[in-house]
DNA sequence: CATCGCGTTTGACCTTGGTCAACGTGCGCG
DNA sequence: CGCGCACGTTGACCAAGGTCAAACGCGATG
């Protein structure tokens, strides 16, 4: 989840909340939570390809172990929107639906592994552990996609870009702190739809923070940021009563 | 929850998720989900009067009983992004969270019922049913957030307003059909904040469909949908794979 | 009844970001 | 090697929607 866009408030700490298992080694009936489950199978995607369609039947629920997926839903006439950019230890596919809202697509060579639906929500029904862990993961789902929802109907080209590279540097940031060196893993076009936003203007969006000396491209795909502070300060004002 | 924005795809049901207690007659222990608390106590808002605010302790979740509230966000600056409005049914205040995100404003008076948030947790620690209630609630506001974020990253002024017309007209509509006459509780201010759009806009556009005679003005906040179909039809496209 | 004040509507103008089109750039493949 | 393709950048122009300002409607209040 490309959460905490406005990341003060949304912690980081999605990835680990379902994995979060604090007794690993005793006997199935004893543990709680995901561990309580099988072990799902493993499937890859290449890039480009989808592990789920708007409209399939919600059948299983995955976990991203390597790559990035693009969580995102089409209008008839094309224009897209990208919900979410799911990365290594996050679940997709969770919800209450019999089907999906929304279609996902590797950007990259990806590996998931796979829970069954129904399997994950019988078990769940038995062990309220899991079935907790299952509601803080969609809540912090829910805060990333409000704090979305604030950039985009809220903030200039400049602070959503500004916002979007911050949360990225966090992310990240294995742990602790903000990385200064980015790696996008997404095409422009994707940074658009998720933005709200053109290609041409979030290419001129980072040329300009190019230009204020804020970031440095270094090799295409990867953004050194020069000044983290400048950065936030772009992505514009948080809070308030 | 304002949801169901591109309103096929999320059921209206939200409110009703957490209400369904099968079995309503039976003694404390044997009852399971919400059924199982005591009834929460009952308090009472003005119009503009404050449920909860952003950064406070997240103490309660709250039932609307009656009346309308909107969860929002404030920038430093004064913009503010509208993220629901909630209806009586629903629940305000779930989440994975020590603190709330946002702050939930009563538009006009209001009465809620109020369940402890950590005796909340604790029953549901035990009781894999309200656990599985309480994810499956967050997963319904979490497809109505999203559906907002399609509208208001990809849809134009007009299919903004005409996507929350219907939506509001579908909600109103009291169980199966939409209503012909439809209650907007909001000023525009408020709704120009949910959609991303200026007062000025929202009033524009409507004025425009008044001509267009897809909608008749009846008393100020009261909307009559004359031309139901072509509504939907300006809400624009729907699904795709 | 006249006045006030809030919310809404309408109009004129301006800005941001979208559109269309050309040009770069890096990479894989023949 | 060089061609082609996909992706990114840049520029010129345009339009949707924002801004600023004025006027309207209507219920509340003196």
């Amino acid at each position: 989840m490309l959460s905490s866009l406005n990341s003060e408030l949304v912690p980081v700490a999605a990835q680990s909340i379902l994995l979060s298992s604090p007794v690993q080694s005793r006997s199935p009936e004893s543990r709680t939570g995901l561990a309580r489950l099988e072990r799902g199978s493993v499937r890859r995607f290449m890039s480009k390809e989808h592990v789920f369609c708007e409209g399939d039947p919600r059948t299983h629920v995955f976990q991203i172990e390597e790559g990035v997926v693009t969580i995102y839903r089409m209008l008839t006439d094309g224009r897209r929107q990208i919900i979410d950019f799911a990365y290594p230890g996050e679940f997709i596919g969770l919800g209450a639906s019999a089907e999906h809202y929304f279609s996902a697509e590797a950007t990259s060579a990806t590996r998931v592994r796979c829970y069954g639906a129904s399997a994950l929500e019988e078990t769940a029904a038995r062990d309220p552990g899991l079935a907790l862990q299952l509601y803080k993961a969609v809540s912090l789902e829910l805060a990333a996609a409000r704090a979305l929802l604030v950039a985009i109907g809220q903030r200039s080209a400049l602070e959503r870009v500004a916002t979007f590279l911050t949360m990225l540097s966090r992310r990240s940031g294995s742990g602790n702190g903000s990385e200064r060196v980015v790696h996008l893993p997404m095409r422009r076009a994707d940074i658009g739809d998720f933005l709200g936003l053109t290609i041409e203007t979030v290419s001129r969006t980072i040329t300009k923070l190019r230009v204020m000396r804020v970031i440095k491209i270094a090799h295409g795909a990867d953004i050194e940021i020069l000044d983290a502070e400048r950065l936030e300060e772009l992505s514009e004002g948080e809070a308030c009563g």
